[in-house]
DNA sequence: AGCTATACCTAGTTAAGCTATGCTTTTCAA
DNA sequence: TTGAAAAGCATAGCTTAACTAGGTATAGCT
C-alpha cells in the first residue's frame, strides 16, 4: 500500500461502491480508481478487498453485472446499481452518518 | 446488544478509551458507560470488546492500571493515561479525521 | 520480444469486536 | 434473611471484513 493511502474502515467499503455506482455503472477496476480520486488520493482500496466485495454485491442483488468492453479495449464486468441497491445503501448511509455523530460527540463534546 | 445502540466501528475503540481518559482516570465499567452516555446512547460497548481492549491499553504503555474502590464500593481497576497514550491518541484522532473527510468526500462530493 | 498498465479472481492470514460464559461483591426488596 | 439484580472484571472461541500474496490474461508501447 503507498506511503500516505489507507484502506478504507471495516464495514464502510461496500457502501463506497454503491455510492460510486449511484451516477452510472463502472467496472471493478474502475471503481478502485474512482474511490481513489474522489478521496484526494486519501483511500485506496485493494484488489483483494475490491473483487469480494463485488461479488458479495452480486450475491445480495444491490447491483447487476455484465460484461462488456473497456474503454481502454479490455473485456470487463459492468456493475449497475440495483433499486435493492439503491436502498441498502441510503440505510447504510444513514447509519455510517449516526455512528460517525456519536463519535464526533466524544471526541469533541458541546461542552469542553 | 439493546435495541437502538450500535457497536463503535472497528479500529475506534481503543481511540473512544483513550478520549474518555483525558479529563482523569476512569475504571473499566465507568468508562463504558461515559462513551454510551456521550454518545447519546448511540454508542455501546460490550465487555468483551472493553476489557481485552484495557489490556491492549496497558500493554501498549498508553495507560496505567491501578486498583481501588469506586464510588459504589467495589473493588475496581482505574486507568490513568500516560503521555505516550496522549500522543497515541493525538496520532488517531487525526488518523480518523482524515479518513472520515475522505469518506465525506465520496458520499458527499463538491460537485453533484 | 518484453515490459507496463489494465483487469479479474481466489486462498489464506490477520485484526478486532462480539457472544457466551464464569466469577465475585454489594445492595435492596420480598 | 435470603435471593435476585446490578456492578465489576476477565477470557475463550466465533465472526466479519479487509489484506497479502499469488495467479491469469490482454493491450499498447518501445
Amino acid at each position: 500500500m503507498p506511503e500516505d493511502s489507507l484502506g478504507v474502515p471495516p464495514g464502510t467499503l461496500i457502501m463506497l461502491v454503491l455510492r460510486v455506482l449511484q451516477h452510472g455503472p463502472l467496472h471493478g477496476y474502475a471503481i478502485a480508481q474512482r474511490i481513489h480520486a474522489l478521496s484526494a488520493d486519501v483511500l485506496q482500496i485493494e484488489e483483494g478487498s475490491l473483487y469480494p466485495a463485488l461479488q458479495k454485491i452480486l450475491l445480495k442483488g444491490w447491483a447487476e453485472g455484465e460484461w462488456g468492453v473497456s474503454e481502454t479495449n479490455r473485456k470487463v464486468r459492468f456493475y449497475q446499481l440495483t433499486p435493492a441497491g439503491r436502498k441498502h445503501l441510503a440505510t447504510k448511509v444513514a447509519d455510517y452518518d449516526r455512528v460517525t455523530e456519536a463519535i464526533q460527540s466524544i471526541l469533541r463534546p458541546a461542552r469542553s
